[in-house]
Formats: C-alpha cells, sequence, structure tokens
DNA sequence: ATGTTC
C-alpha cells in the first residue's frame, strides 16, 4: 500500500494518477482530496482500482470517485469502460445490488405545512412500504408477470396504474434497458422477485423526507422543480433479492468461462467474461432483468409514498403536486457511446457507486432537462445532507459522464456496531432534530453517519475536479431505514 | 447489498 502511495502523481488538485506498469493495461486516475486520498489508501481501495486496470479491454484509465472504498473485486466508487469488440464484461464491477439507485420526488409542500405529522406520516410509510431483510410486498407476481416487470422495468408499474407516463421521461433510460431477456435469469432469480416488489430492502437503503435548505443555481433549481424550503422525498433502493441472484449466479458461471476464454485476472471477485461471447452477453440481458425490476421497485414505492401523504395530510394529487425529479442508478453497466481520441466508439462503461451525470445537450437527457444537463442525485447518510447535481462536459471528457454516487463508508459495518455499542443512535438524530425508524435495531447501528466518509467533502471533490455542479441541498427531517 | 453461511 505504501509504494502505491509513492508511485502517485498528482496532476491537479484533486487528480491523481496511478502510473501504469507491470500487468496494467492503463493507469489509475483518483478524483480525491487529500484526506480521501488517505482513506481510499487505508482500506486498499486504490489496489482494487489497479486490478481493474488489469482487465482486457479496459479503456483510457481505470477511474475512482472521491467515495471510493473498498468492495468485491472492484470498488466501490469505481467506473471503467470497455471496448464493445475487445473487452470483458464484470458482473464483480457493477455489484449485488444490481441498480441500487436513488430518486428524488418534489411536492408541492413546504417544512412547515408538515412538521407536526411526521411522527405520524413515517409511521404511515413503515405500514405502507415494507422493509428489512427478507421482507415481501403485497403482490404476488406469477411468473408471467415478473417477466413482464423485467422486460419492461418502469414502464410495467405505469401501465398498472403505479404513476404517469411523465414519471418514466424523468428516469434514467426511461426506466427501461431495452432488450432485457427473462430467459437469462436462473429459476431461483425468479423465485426471489416473486414477492419483493415494492420493498425497500435493507443495509444502506432509505426513504428520507427532506426539507430543500439551499438552491446553488437558482435557474437550474427551477428547471428541476425545486425551491427553498420545499419537502422533497428521496428513495434508495434496489433490485433486491433477484438482483443479488443474478450476481451470484454469473459469478459461477464466469468462473467456469474464464477457463473457456483463458482469461486471468489479479483477483478471482473480478471473475469476467468477454462482452461479445454467449456467457457475456447472457449476463448483460440478466443484468438488464434485474436494472428494470429496480426502476419498477422505485416506481412502485413512488406510488406508496404518494398514497400515504394523501392519506395523512388529507390532500387530493394536484395539491400534494408529488413528482419525480429523476431516478438514477448508481450499480450498473451501460453499452454507450463516447468519444476516445475524438472518435466515437462503443463501450460498455461499468459504474459501481458511480452514477451517470450527462451533460447538456446529450441525447439521452430528458428534453425539458437537456438545455441544463442531467439531474444527478447524491444521497448523503443519516442525519447529513443530499444534494442534487448536474452532469458537466468536463464529466464527458473524462470519466465517461460519471460522477460519485454518496458518502461512501468509511467503517465496516461490524466496526460501526461496535463503535455505537451503549449508544442510541436514534436518541443522537433526534437531538439534531431528524426523527428516525429502522425496521432493526442493528440497522440503524451500521448506518450511523459517523460510519460514513464526509458527504459534503465528497460532493465539493467532484465539483472541484469539474465533473458535476451543485443544483441544492436537502437536510432530513424524517428517515426510514430498511 | 443479500431468505446477512444453500
Amino acid at each position: 500500500m505504501e509504494d502505491i502511495k509513492a508511485k502517485l502523481e498528482r496532476k491537479g488538485p484533486y487528480t491523481w494518477v496511478i502510473p501504469r506498469e507491470k500487468g496494467m493495461r492503463v493507469p489509475g486516475v483518483l478524483y480525491v482530496s487529500e484526506r480521501l486520498l488517505e482513506k481510499a489508501l487505508a482500506d486498499n481501495a486504490v489496489v482494487q482500482v489497479v486490478n481493474v486496470a488489469h482487465l482486457p479491454g479496459i479503456t483510457r484509465y481505470s477511474l475512482a470517485m472521491p467515495d471510493v472504498h473498498w468492495g468485491y473485486g472492484a470498488p466501490i466508487g469505481g467506473v471503467g469502460a470497455f471496448d464493445a469488440e475487445s473487452g470483458v464484461i464484470v458482473p464483480g464491477f457493477v455489484g449485488y445490488d444490481i441498480n441500487c439507485g436513488v430518486r428524488l420526488l418534489r411536492t408541492n409542500l413546504k417544512a412547515a405545512d408538515i412538521k407536526s405529522r411526521l411522527e405520524i406520516l413515517l409511521g404511515g410509510l413503515f405500514q405502507e412500504i415494507p422493509s428489512g431483510v427478507g421482507s415481501t410486498g403485497q403482490l404476488k407476481l406469477k411468473k408471467k408477470e415478473l417477466e413482464e416487470v423485467v422486460a419492461e422495468g418502469a414502464g410495467w408499474a405505469v401501465r398498472k396504474g403505479f404513476g404517469t407516463p411523465a414519471d418514466l421521461s424523468n428516469i434514467e433510460e426511461n426506466g427501461c434497458l431495452k432488450g432485457a431477456d427473462p430467459e437469462s435469469l436462473s429459476q431461483r432469480a425468479v423465485e426471489r422477485g416473486l414477492e419483493q416488489l415494492e420493498t425497500l430492502g435493507s443495509g444502506n437503503h432509505f426513504l428520507e423526507i427532506q426539507e430543500v435548505v439551499e438552491i446553488y443555481d437558482e435557474s437550474i433549481g427551477k428547471v428541476f422543480g425545486l425551491f427553498p424550503g420545499q419537502i422533497t422525498v428521496m428513495v434508495h433502493t434496489g433490485s433486491r433479492g433477484l438482483g443479488y441472484q443474478v450476481c451470484d449466479d454469473y459469478l459461477v458461471r464466469f468462473g467456469k468461462a474464464m477457463t473457456k476464454y483463458e482469461l486471468s485476472v489479479p483477483d478471482r471477485q473480478l471473475a469476467c467474461a468477454p462482452v461479445n461471447s454467449y456467457e457475456g452477453q447472457q449476463y448483460f440481458q440478466a443484468m438488464k432483468c434485474a436494472a428494470n425490476y429496480a426502476f419498477a421497485n422505485r416506481q412502485m414505492i413512488s406510488h406508496l409514498v404518494g398514497q400515504t401523504f394523501r392519506r395523512v395530510l388529507g390532500l387530493n394529487e394536484s395539491q400534494l403536486g408529488l413528482a419525480v425529479v429523476y431516478d438514477v442508478a448508481h450499480n450498473i453497466c451501460k453499452l454507450e457511446t463516447h468519444l476516445v481520441d475524438g472518435q466515437p466508439r462503443k463501450l460498455y462503461v461499468h459504474r459501481k457507486g458511480a452514477t451517470r451525470a450527462f451533460a447538456a445537450s446529450h441525447p439521452e437527457v430528458p428534453q425539458h432537462y437537456r438545455a441544463v444537463g442531467q439531474p444527478v442525485i447524491i444521497p448523503g447518510t443519516m442525519g447529513t445532507a443530499s444534494y442534487i447535481l448536474v452532469g458537466t462536459e468536463k464529466a464527458m471528457a473524462e470519466t465517461w459522464g460519471s460522477t460519485c454516487h454518496g458518502a461512501g463508508r468509511t467503517m465496516s459495518r461490524h466496526e460501526a456496531i461496535r463503535v455505537s455499542r451503549g449508544r442510541s443512535i436514534a436518541e443522537e438524530l433526534a437531538r439534531q432534530g431528524i426523527l428516525a425508524r429502522a425496521a432493526s435495531r442493528s440497522g440503524l447501528a451500521e448506518e450511523m453517519p459517523a460510519a460514513y466518509k464526509d458527504v459534503d467533502e465528497v460532493v465539493a471533490v467532484v465539483e472541484g475536479a469539474g465533473l458535476s455542479r451543485k443544483i441544492a441541498r436537502m437536510l432530513p427531517l424524517a428517515v426510514m431505514k430498511g
């Protein structure tokens, strides 16, 4: 680890390069402050950035965002693009929670409108939205319906009456990765998906009632429908057991494919397959199915949020004005076109704990946001701020249109539980004016604010590095933890 | 993240 530190070359205030050597096919690039660099070195995430740089077909560099930390095989906070002809696809570089992501909902409400009703609102959300490990939803899908969900994504939910077509235009890829073939899913993955739609899950997944406390760019804030004092709701969840099973299934299959295609990687957890192979494309299909399931899940949960708010506050739909600002994935692999040496190239962009941040005028940014750029949603952790950013040209040029995804852990779950022994995290948050409830007591401890890096610093680094710009900052009023 | 070690 110390020897890696000695080799780092500083290229800018927030940019360090790990020069290419030995088996590395490309250099590594870290977007970090000095303090965040120390953290990345301390948990060996920098070694994982180097490991990723060894993979076949990786193009230009192996990237790390400021919230980088140790993950399965590839670092969380890592970004890498692989040539669509000669590259590989890497389940460990997407992660177990495929399309873990965040959605921001805005309302017509101001904080003063709901302050006295927060406790009952939070109780209502717990009643409506199942949370915690292994939780199951109201719907029990038939296999045929599950196949529709994974093929159609959020559009399936809208077709069934959960939300409106306007919601879809405010979701990455309109809430559906095309060409998701349910045949790529194992029986077990299908079974796990049948009962878990419209559930929040556990770990760092949460649902939060927030207040917009600062707008950094008034005109873009208006385009996103945000104003100071406004109530927003943030939903952070993913593809639940279905996505987990997809990752598990294909890690096993890729172990065999590695021998068949004579691939070798520095860490078995980086098991991969040529992206153009049968196995590689099967994984890509299954990953799309899981991603679509997650888009549908966040869409269903939004509907339940609206239902709860209207019931508890006695409002009609137009009074509440619940609308999707945006919905983005931060664990996903996408086939995208980017300029490499001035030429457009098809690349499989892996973002693991990293968020797409496309600039203004990009055709994949929704029409109504195209003049300003894609909204980027950065969830903080309980008791800390969340942000809305916007994508930039510099992100397009340097990071395949990517930025950070959140605070990023600094303590392991185990360590957080140890440190918080004898303390009540709920009471500590209450003293800060934040109402917090969790499906389990240990869940709250694992996710305590001190277990995470400083989200304000992470966001300051991506802004300082030019990878995105701050538009708004929100603070939590009430938190529902899985 | 995860029917948290099928």
